[in-house]
DNA sequence: AAAAGTGTTGTAAACGCTTACTTTTCGAGG
DNA sequence: CCTCGAAAAGTAAGCGTTTACAACACTTTT
């Protein structure tokens, strides 16, 4: 028996008694817990954490006063005392209309979410948690913020251009940082993102030898992202191999969204220029709001004019006609971008600095061919192989 | 000038000259600030929270040393030591099909997504981060996790039926809890959800009234959510009122997503009983799903039968048909359980324990109506209003 | 039976900040 | 020029853990 010399304690549950209810908010400490079980708090701590040789039943008695006094760790002081925090940052952008927090209900949604989604559930598998920090076009994440996010998470996974180079590599001298779906590769981080150049071309080459098109339109994404970049890029290249025309005037810029996607479309009409045969959407999203925008002016999908999305979002599977799409899994974009960051953490070094997911191109009506009258219920049964090309 | 005494400092930092780059990865700390500036640690500190009196002309020797060190708070050590973290913590249900973590793809997507978003942005606007926490249904958050997220965040917002009333009690003992679109009204937290009862009256109303209905039909949400079980008690009680039938044969069981909705249909047609005129659907995913099986079973909406939403999701605006549909926003409870979060949080005590959210219903063609011609980009103008009915 | 392990457990010093309390500084009034 | 009081700055004690190091209690060896 043991007196535990400097004990502190919790002075409104030392007063408590054996007897009653305690509604004091704060919490008992290993101080309590060690008085209690008539041992010192780094014995608590050593049972806590079974780290070392804690004997048997001096772990029950700690185990027991733990519970007694329904003890829970205080992770925060665990953080400081350890450097470690159990926590992942995941920073995105939120491309907010009009300064309107509301526009989050469509802008970029989906896409964004399933990478958070499958973040989260590998987090979770990892044992860490997911802080989630939005950063607006109005204050690209300050740097500031994100800077105080430092002492806070153990790493960092960015999506998209969040911010430029410099920015990242300040961060990465603090803690590890991936990038996902980010503008190329830095040299400061990990970077993540799916094949935008293989996707395009299968595309590209469907559109060309499948339904030997002569002429096809490009809807972008949102101005500067990078991904949208990559996928115009990547398309005209693969078009331009194939000697088909893509006409600037059949370059629509848009936003990711079904109303960019349709306003784009509807601004194209205006135009009264020639349409080509086929318009190809940076997202299934732009894809939905294109073919609304068609019908609207009396043109049919795919009789009259082909669209093809990106993506592969569940929901534009119930369209009509259902689009022809590039399937990509988000859920597994965040996952691997996980995966690295934790290995990262863990070795501290990691082989690869660049993770290279593939796609698959994904054939429906929307571009001409036959309807497959499948159940969509089974379609949950194929997915994306994870088999991932490294670099 | 003060000699600082009890000085740490960081070591490897404090070694480095005038000269060049550091790769050391252990940090500045007011310490170093201090020694910096030529004042004590409390000064530094003082400086940094602009709190009290710090004299101008010592306050920028601070913050020119900060800047020299590329100083950056330990949020961490602030936390321990203050006892706020300016964090937030958020669980949802992550209703995994199968094991399978690539199911988030669909379900419950878009509208928990909503939520959050909205969740992040106003915790952001009140200075705080969103940690994000997945309870999936095999392990229902297991309170561990969540018991040790306690000494992270400074309150925890609750989605769905994340936990039952006794623990939500526990946890609400040690942080403020908000429940959103929970089961019912706790005694221990606040609660914020939407008016499931005023909705499902004006969509029972308006099927009754306008479109004559003798018989209808309902398909739930995911067994056991909250909201799907007041949705269908709610429409149960506006249909009876009117005097309408609702067979225990046209209540279908679906999970919130497209997949389930198409074959809860599926199995409803093959029963050959006859079909009621309408069906009304616990959200929008379904409504798409059931439209889908209805189509391929060679029967139109609405001219054979009528379907209807919950949610307004911004996709199902361009479906053919454009959804009738009950509009809540999803961003608004997410900020609303946010505001109400961070005001437990100032005042340590709310005047109202109960936040109800309106609804709207939104008549498009899928219910029968009319065609609006309305080019879609002109919603963006159109919210829910963010009156609030409290109790 | 003394010396040398081998486990267990205790002591106390971090971790980086906030803040109650104390001391010093500084300008004004006498 | 001195006193006094307010303002500014310093000292040190936490906040709740982890963990290096020390101390102790047994075995086992010689």
């Amino acid at each position: 028996m043991y007196f535990v010399s400097g004990y502190r304690g919790n002075s409104a549950l030392s007063m408590l008694g054996d007897q009653g209810e305690c509604v004091v908010d704060s919490q008992p400490t290993i101080y309590d817990v060690a008085q209690r079980a008539g041992v010192s708090i780094a014995t608590v701590s050593r049972a806590l954490n079974s780290l070392s040789s804690v004997r048997p039943a001096t772990r029950d008695k700690v185990l027991a006063a733990m519970r007694e006094l329904e003890f829970v760790p205080n992770s925060v002081a665990r953080g400081l005392s350890s450097g470690k925090h159990w926590i992942l940052g995941l920073v995105f952008m939120q491309t907010a209309v009009d300064n309107n927090v509301l526009a989050v209900e469509e802008a970029s949604l989906l896409y964004t979410d399933i990478v958070i989604r499958g973040a989260e559930a590998r987090a979770a598998a990892h044992g860490y948690s997911l802080l989630l920090c939005g950063a607006g076009e109005n204050h690209p994440a300050g740097m500031t913020p994100l800077m105080n996010l430092t002492g806070t998470v153990d790493g960092l996974i960015m999506l998209d251009r969040v911010l430029v180079e410099d920015e990242v590599a300040d961060l990465s001298r603090r803690i590890p940082v991936v990038l996902l779906a980010g503008r190329g590769d830095s040299s400061a981080a990990i970077t993540v993102r799916v094949d935008n150049e293989q996707a395009m071309r299968s595309l590209a080459q469907h559109f060309i030898d499948v339904h030997h098109v002569k002429r096809v339109g490009f809807v972008s994404g949102h101005e500067g992202s990078p991904d949208s970049v990559a996928r115009e890029a990547s398309f005209r290249t693969a078009i331009d191999e194939g000697g088909v025309t893509l006409a600037d005037v059949d370059i629509l810029k848009s936003d990711w969204t079904s109303a960019g996607g349709e306003g784009a479309m509807r601004g194209r009409l205006a135009l009264d220029a020639p349409l080509p045969e086929v318009f190809a959407c940076a997202n299934d999203q732009t894809a939905v709001g294109v073919i609304y925008a068609l019908h609207a002016a009396g043109l049919r999908v795919p009789e009259d004019v082909l669209v093809s999305g990106f993506d592969d979002i569940t929901l534009t599977r119930y369209f009509k006609p259902p689009l022809t799409t590039i399937r990509q899994s988000g859920s597994l974009l965040g996952e691997v971008a996980v995966d690295a960051l934790v290995a990262t953490l863990d070795n501290s070094e990691l082989a690869v600095r660049t993770i290279v997911l593939p796609t698959e191109l994904v054939v429906r009506e929307s571009c001409g061919c036959a309807a497959e009258s499948e159940s969509l219920t089974e379609i949950y049964k194929t997915t994306v192989t994870p088999t991932m090309a490294v670099s």
